[in-house]
DNA sequence: AAAGTTCATTAACATATGTTAAGTGCAATA
DNA sequence: TATTGCACTTAACATATGTTAATGAACTTT
């Protein structure tokens, strides 16, 4: 039996339930077929048809929708241990186009074998729907920072976020991650021109607050930043219910 | 047997798999135990104590986070059809408050029954996961609305979502709809100012795009409202994955 | 090494939307 | 009938952020 890529997705369920070995087991077999996305190169799946759901290994994508006229709002980023299509599978529709940003490594999961756990593992089909709420929380979290906070507090915000996340699968340091994405792409999430996020980073840097050079961030004041956004991440936690544990 | 409520939820479910008489059964004994809401309260319960996920039957709620200055972002309406409290119920974790905007019908849901259909019903179960799939769909679209959309846009996409939520769970009339709120919620919603939401409601007017006075609103132009802001409803209709609908 | 790309940076200027504040109308209450 | 209060409206003014455009730095490609 060959090595198995770090799964960061067994990482990332096993904060909220304890998995047992033979659970890992099933995860492992589902995640059995691996792939290769160049950057660049779209993963949204539509329908039924292409039945298929992607597990990212390595790298990073965005979810994004464009209006008529061009305007482009990332609605979320897709980092490693996170699932792109289970909606589509599901139930058959997308609301977003999703995009590599770097190349990625993925793994390949069949829709029919999610489908299946929540006919026969209710305790792992719950902890891939707290998968969904968990990005229904952030989603949440960024209609608050578009509507009310101003440039700064979303920044601050944003790579709060991302490392909270990225540190939920191991891939940063205490204070630091590579963010290996560029301004425009920060202005289409956040919702600013390409103009006022330089800006607003420029600002930042000199208050010593954080640096972001060369694709890395460094979180200079962590504490401060926080302040700024009153940033909280207890609710992306959870648990699952009493009920759902023992089955 | 007294008589039951018309069950929105029911109705709303039935969109996306037909039910069959023993699900329809399932659900309204679910639905038994009958509540009411007077305006102004919270509906919003923080854990697993109180284990209990609401239906809305009739009236209307929101979601809402509150900044530490005071500003408030409201995230999201919960109309007759709507459970509140799922995430909480299965998670343990919220991350909002919900307060009724007027006075509520409803019913109150035992949490542990909702998860019990988890282990028990996988069909009733993936479409309440539909529910909030749903949701995490108008959220992403709000998401676009607030980063990318200029304020009459974002109303023209409000006024036509909630059109098209009340018509789906048939409390809205053709082209219009009773929408009992002040234009301070509004502004709250869409993350504006409660000043320039007057503002473009009444250039609406002027334009004859829309009506809205005393409660009231009356769609005069929705092609051109729909043209206004790219309005789509595919994303939210969906259908059950094939391997979900015989069971 | 020259030429072309892409991304970051800066400056000058434009504008959609926010803020403050005053006034109107209506419904509830006394 | 007077009074209060809340939501809506309007106007004058303020500002955070957008737009356009030019420049520089780092890479790629030829």
């Amino acid at each position: 039996m060959s090595k198995l890529p770090r799964n960061a997705l067994i990482e990332k369920l096993n904060h909220l339930v304890a998995l047992d070995p033979v659970e890992i087991g099933i995860l492992n077999e589902l995640c059995k077929e691996n792939g290769y996305i160049p950057k660049g190169q779209s993963l949204t799946t539509h329908d039924f048809d292409s039945d298929i759901v992607t597990l990212l290994h390595e790298g990073w994508a965005c979810r994004y929708k464009i209006l008529n006229d061009g305007r482009r709002q990332i609605t979320s980023f897709v980092l490693p241990g996170d699932l792109s299509g289970v909606r589509a599978c599901l139930f058959g529709v997308t609301d977003y186009e999703t995009e590599a940003l770097t190349d990625c490594s993925v793994a390949n999961i069949y829709g029919s074998d999610i489908v299946n756990l929540f006919k026969d593992q209710p305790r792992l089909a719950a902890a891939i729907t707290w998968g969904s709420a968990r990005e229904e929380a952030m989603l949440t979290e960024r209609v608050v920072s578009l509507g009310r906070r101003t440039a700064k507090e979303r920044m601050a915000h944003l790579f709060l976020e991302l490392h909270w996340r990225l540190e939920s699968v191991g891939v940063a340091e205490r204070l630091a991650y590579e963010l290996p994405i560029t301004q425009e792409l920060i202005a289409d999430c956040l919702g600013l021109s390409i103009v006022h996020v330089n800006r607003t980073l420029q600002a930042m840097r000199k208050d010593k607050l954080l640096e972001y050079r060369n694709g890395y961030v460094v979180l200079k004041n962590s504490k401060k930043l926080k302040q700024i956004c009153s940033f909280a991440s207890d609710h992306l936690e959870g648990e699952l219910h009493p009920d759902l544990i023992d089955i």
